[in-house]
DNA sequence: TGGTATTTGTCCGTATGTATC
DNA sequence: GGATACATACGGACAAATACC
């Protein structure tokens, strides 16, 4: 994936650090150093550490240098800020997982379900819902909202393994923007009878809205996650 | 605070976006176009306009244009990707606060003391736990750890005014990065002795560590939240 | 279908300002 | 005060994706 010079340094320093070339609260060189290293400009050596500023491996301070603070992940951690599908969550974390489609539906929006997805009264939508395993516990259920004229053609079969590898590589869409609320509700009927719930009277509730690259909304899904087995993470930089 | 140059155009685009003189779907001005106007050149703006898509205002499509895709706030809402102290967060959602410290002491890490927050052995910090109410509503137990050489001086009355101004103003020390976890835990002896929590039998758990300018962990913080009063929020950029 | 203009993306080189040591 | 380091800004070049005719 990277094809510019900025994400070859933006990896290359990642790397450095992650393998404790560069260890937590070191200084790295300057950037002057860096760019005659790497053979170009300070600009575009900033540019590579900025991206590692904005995702908490970096901190910058004016006239003194630039500061590794780049701590290990833990895992079964959800990271804020990022893009990441139930399959990848799985797969990083050495998790088997399945997922079985419990409802699937062509629906038209309705009033109701425009409140629902914020999808115009008239849209032609899948309506599903899933549930998901990860080493045969059930931890999350999704009701999942898509639009039928931009996820065409999709199938139960499809839905069982990933949507977003089908999107990708048959109909050549992109997720580009995602904006994720989340809130926790009492448990529900449904819950409580495919989530293993551990005695919790709740669920933690993520309601994601995804836009493609051409703005367009095109999926609302509301993920039910039994609270044990989830943490969500997060890293920030305060400007000045 | 807006200083600098692209900061002014940041300010001046964001709030053209938020009082709709650029609506929700429509393209706003060519970069050119908007250097001319701004009387700047084509990098500033590009830098203005990256930190509004950073948060979620704008998305770019190469050879296209920039497009808004910002819709309005809800209140109650805890942006991730955003510091925001607790008093910050009541005066932006126009409520009353009030903050009770019911735990004040002085300790020194020991073993255990190091196994919740990170700080080393031997390190001297301040105990707190605070009982935050929102409109006479107790909403979050905050556990606080606070490091002593850092954070100096403090008092019962500044933990229940704002420790994070009288670090600004007299200390002169500023949070620069956080990091922060969130998970759900069913509900302590302590949680239920002082938060309403309206029949839930867990609370959200937020940790964050926060570092000052000079890459020094100097907080810890726990904040226990009621379910029912809070929204966690989040804005992604799926970058190529 | 093809060529041209427009628009964003990347990168360069330079200059100046400001904070730290 | 001088050297070093990051921060901002300018102006220009070319590439790549898109739109228009």
């Amino acid at each position: 994936m990277p094809r510019t010079k900025f994400m070859d340094i933006y990896e290359d320093l990642k790397d450095k650090i992650e393998q404790n070339v560069f260890e937590y609260q070191q200084m790295i060189p300057s950037e002057n150093t860096l760019a005659k290293e790497y053979g170009c400009t300070r600009n575009t050596v900033r540019r590579a550490i900025a991206e590692l500023v904005a995702r908490g491996y970096l901190q910058t301070k004016h006239g003194k240098g630039v500061r590794v603070i780049y701590q290990d992940f833990k895992q079964n951690e959800y990271m804020f800020g990022e893009t990441e599908t139930f399959k990848e969550f799985a797969q990083r974390n050495h998790k088997q997982h399945r997922t079985e489609v419990v409802l699937f539906e062509e629906v038209t929006a309705d009033e109701e379900i425009q409140g629902i997805t914020s999808m115009p009264v008239g849209t032609e939508l899948y309506h599903l819902q899933r549930v998901r395993y990860l080493d045969e516990n059930p931890v999350i259920i999704d009701h999942n909202y898509f639009r039928r004229d931009i996820v065409q053609f999709l199938t139960k079969e499809i839905a069982e393994d990933s949507i977003y590898e089908y999107m990708e590589k048959e109909l050549n869409q992109r997720m580009v923007t995602a904006k994720r609320q989340m809130v926790v509700e009492k448990t529900t009927d449904l819950d409580e009878k495919y989530l293993n719930l551990e005695g919790y009277n709740c669920v933690v509730v993520v309601t994601s809205y995804i836009y493609n690259e051409d703005g367009v909304m095109f999926e609302r899904t509301q993920s039910r996650h039994t609270p044990g087995n989830f943490v969500f993470f997060d890293q920030t930089q305060q400007r000045k």
